[in-house]
DNA sequence: AAATAAATGTGATATAGGTCACATGCACAA
DNA sequence: TTGTGCATGTGACCTATATCACATTTATTT
């Protein structure tokens, strides 16, 4: 593979796993991607850093590669109630603030120390008007996006805090490895006690 | 206007509607126009008749130009759970069974009499593969669709019942016009008694 | 290694909202 | 127009989950 572009030269690993991200969808020429390549930056964050606060300009995008980022808002009691987990090879940003072009309603913080590749929102615009291939492979996995939270959503209707605890533990094993159950709870909808109450009794 | 495809001579207001909608966010030679046309049939649905019901293989998806279509899973107890409506100018499915190619978990029912505008699957990828534009409107109708899923979600967190009453009455007053209160409570998911009291008390 | 802070567990109590039962109103079918 | 069946309202009671308070365990920092 040629480094057409040296300035980006991230770790040959972080590439690859960039790429290969892609090539589940569509594939894509070495020059194709050199040039892809030259839209992202990589940022690493400290355990409990923010990639965004609330009142922030949003103007980025995060795929993770390494570690562990949460979005959260908080309510007028300080509450936190979390939108995304986001594990290596999953996309996150407040994409409500990114697409209406406002002020973030959302923090973005390090669970565990985190690696990102960072694509800007006219970036990542631009890259789907050159390349149709890019537009594809962001529609589809928005379509997957989408069904994500529709599944979410009909369990937070249809079950128990057990089931949707238990349904979440079954669907992301890996998130329990990283994430405090107090965010976990924060995601499900459901007290910190109450969520220790379930497991504790379930053994 | 030429009609190239005469077998696709639907309603001209009809049409209109269509091409409107996709106008919204790309722009369309008539030609063009036509030509995705071709790709979509109008069917009529009854009160209460079925577009999907469990178990159904799900082939289509579903541009609503009058009336209204309700999405929803019933669970173990027959009880209801309404992911989704659709009122003119949306899309609907069952898109989890229409992306992973398996069969409906889901009914999708008119809440009064309906027209709609079918597209298989198929077509619409056919349409995205072939016009780029087509690519791009789907994309951003589906970020349009995923941030709506997340206000959901935020506000199903966030939320008492009365206030994602409040929430809903004000985003889409329209609802209110068209589809009965026990919907509302299964879209919500709260009991219709809990939902009933929460506005007698309001006033 | 000690000190400090953060996360977790657990009991006692409170409460929003669910469930059940039945009454009333309203729509459409015969 | 009358009847049959949905949709809605309302009371009485119940339950899952929240809240508060404090103890215990586990990470972080110095």
């Amino acid at each position: 593979m040629v480094y057409t572009y040296l300035y980006n030269a991230f770790k040959c690993a972080t590439m690859q796993f960039l790429r290969d991200h892609f090539e589940k969808l569509i594939t894509l020429t070495d020059k194709e991607f050199q040039y892809i390549l030259q839209f992202f930056r990589s940022r690493r964050i400290m355990k409990k850093q923010f990639l965004l606060q609330e009142g922030d300009p949003v103007t980025q995008e995060y795929f993770v590669v390494k570690g562990c980022l949460k979005s959260y808002v908080l309510d007028s009691e300080d509450r936190s109630h979390i939108m995304q987990f986001a594990l290596p090879d999953w996309w996150i940003s407040d994409y409500q603030a990114l697409v209406t072009q406002s002020p973030s309603s959302m923090f973005l913080e390090a669970v565990v120390p985190t690696q990102v590749l960072c694509i800007t929102r006219e970036d990542k615009e631009r890259l789907c008007a050159e390349m149709h291939k890019m537009e594809h492979f962001f529609r589809i996995k928005n379509a997957y996006g989408y069904i994500g939270l529709q599944r979410r959503i009909l369990s937070m209707l249809t079950g128990s805090a057990k089931e949707r605890y238990e349904q979440l533990l079954q669907q992301y094993p890996d998130l329990f490895q990283v994430v405090p159950k107090q965010d976990l709870a924060a995601f499900l909808g459901v007290s910190r006690e109450t969520l220790s109450r379930l497991y504790s009794k379930n053994k």
